[in-house]
DNA sequence: AGCAATTTTGCAACCGGTTGCAAAACGAAT
DNA sequence: ATTCGTTTTGCAACCGGTTGCAAAATTGCT
């Protein structure tokens, strides 16, 4: 079935060597032969095998893109962007879902069975050590949206979290909020922890402001809305830092249903600013994380990698900024 | 770095062979030198490698999911349910994104120089060609989402897009609407050409009713919003079958910014029944595609077409049904 | 113990490429 | 035409596995 280098150099009358070194880059052939070679080569249907190739110079251009976050929307732009990335660079992505594992043993063997030549890991939620496996087992990794370490083992790429926690307390203080919260993710979600601790610094200096806090069960539409309600049964706070955008819709959710208004009796900030967060009917005031930015450097980063695999580890964040829109009320003035 | 074979035979005292054979199902070892290679295979942490060993079995496990839709919400459902549903029967997603690709020439080669054991297209948008396209390059191929015809030259899995929009248009009837339409994707969609087909179709014997037609430039927020929103100038009609759910939340976006109230001034039934549509504050009526039972057929036609190459060309369509929310106003009586 | 049938094993060739090396071809200069 | 230096070419070994085949080892029987 398939026709094989082989076959292109009967054809062209030529050694194998000289069939492989036309389709190498910059090896050395002369123009009549790879003239002649080009020429079978396309009668013969023929194109490199890629696999084979790998065997023997020791890349397969195959990255593995590891993630545990299949129902957050913005997911789908992270992938979007991931995978047009890697192509623009020739490379290939391989696809790991991990759904509920947590063990990276199963995903380490596996990309090492597939030689890929780095693996890039796409979580806000898993642990350092996650990505620390794969290098462990000698393969270039990046973390991206993962969490900055003053002494990384492993690439980051993402943003300062802490810092994104200490720009949603400020937006509120700003605002003249005196009771906030923030309503977080996963309470074992590092980005989680970050956050909350970015917010309750900011507001450490000021005790005037009354700080509450809680998590919903998941970055999910349900559990923001689950965990609003929850709240909303209490006395809530004036203004919620929620955890990510989809959490942030979750909360608008039961904040109408419970019939108040936003911004006007509460106000939400959310973070990601994901492309749902500019629709009209949602409007969502939010912290921008700036995703285009965050998974080049990753893509760069775990390039460099694989060409230099003792590079020091590195750790690159992204500066947020604040947009608003319409779930937070105006700064006064 | 890595160990090989040949590595856990020299340390376990054997042939080659015989180290292969004990990682391969079904072959002859004994119990003994199984014993020796698996305790040489763990001390030195080795695990075959699935590159070197395709090259003589002629199976990657690699599967090609190849897609142009990055942007629809659903699409990171069906991803989730694709990347899972191949790992458990161990095969590895290459995820290829189209972008703008209409041609199918470059991911036909791409996918043969890395040998895929098979091919997904997964997408409502392109033409049967471009399946096609795998099919006559010598690969199994399965296209989800896609078209049906009579005689098929590719497996086709997924929905009868002309039986839903009679669906939608028998919901509108019922409902007693004089004056419906439908709001639909992009026009060179398949999908969206035959829902309007099978909609039309069923309105042909109700003379009474008055239908209209009209496309959205996209399967988005944004397009259905614009659309909605120009029609809204006019006289619009009191129902609408929107293309998809996104399209139905763009137009949901533009009424109530109009002031009109769903689904009393306008009613909505969408496609999809995607997560978002059982959001709350969305809770859009709308008819329910079977997603894992698609991409669940999809991967066991595509693994038994690997299996038996030749196998007659298959198209399997899963049957939808309305889900009853709050956008389309109650059935009388 | 002896023999045939069966299982296990290693050899060697192969999958589809790449690459170091030496020989061959080429080109320029005398 | 000869020589020397450079480029191009093919040979053969290799990448990390698999597998047909025949030899070796084991098993079951008498």
């Amino acid at each position: 079935m398939a026709v094989t280098l082989r076959d292109v150099a009967h054809r062209a009358g030529v050694s194998r060597s000289a069939v492989s070194r036309t389709f190498t880059e910059g090896a050395s052939v002369s123009a009549k032969t790879r003239a002649k070679v080009e020429k079978a080569a396309t009668e013969l249907g023929y194109s490199p095998n890629a696999i084979a190739s790998s065997l023997t110079t020791g890349r397969t251009k195959l990255i593995g893109l590891v993630s545990n976050n299949f129902h957050n929307p913005i997911f789908l732009e992270v992938f979007d962007l991931f995978t047009r990335g890697l192509q623009d660079r020739g490379l290939r992505p391989l696809l790991v879902n991990l759904s509920h594992e947590t063990d990276p043993a199963n995903s380490v063997r596996m990309l090492r069975q597939y030689s890929v030549d780095g693996v890039i890991v796409a979580s806000s939620t898993l642990p350092p050590s996650f990505a620390e496996a794969f290098r462990d087992a000698g393969m270039p990794v990046v973390h991206s949206f993962g969490r900055y370490t003053t002494s990384p083992h492993v690439h980051v790429v993402g943003i300062d979290n802490i810092a994104c926690g200490r720009m949603a307390a400020e937006a509120l203080i700003a605002r003249g909020h005196r009771r906030v919260a923030f309503l977080g993710g996963p309470e074992n979600a590092t980005s989680t922890q970050d956050r909350a601790r970015g917010f309750l610094e900011a507001l450490a200096s000021h005790p005037e402001i009354e700080v509450s806090i809680s998590y919903a069960t998941a970055y999910s539409f349900d559990a923001g809305r689950a965990e609003m309600a929850r709240l909303l049964e209490g006395t809530p706070a004036e203004a919620f830092f929620c955890g990510d955008d989809v959490l942030s819709i979750g909360a608008l959710s039961a904040i109408q249903d419970a019939g108040l208004r936003v911004p006007d009796d509460i106000g939400i900030i959310g973070l990601n600013d994901m492309a749902m967060a500019r629709w009209q009917n949602i409007d969502l005031t939010t912290i921008r994380q700036p995703l285009a930015e965050i998974i080049g450097a990753s893509i760069d980063l775990v390039v460099a990698t694989i060409e230099r695999p003792d590079r020091h580890p590195e750790t690159r964040l992204f500066p947020c900024r604040v947009i608003e829109r319409g779930t937070l009320r105006p700064l006064p003035g």
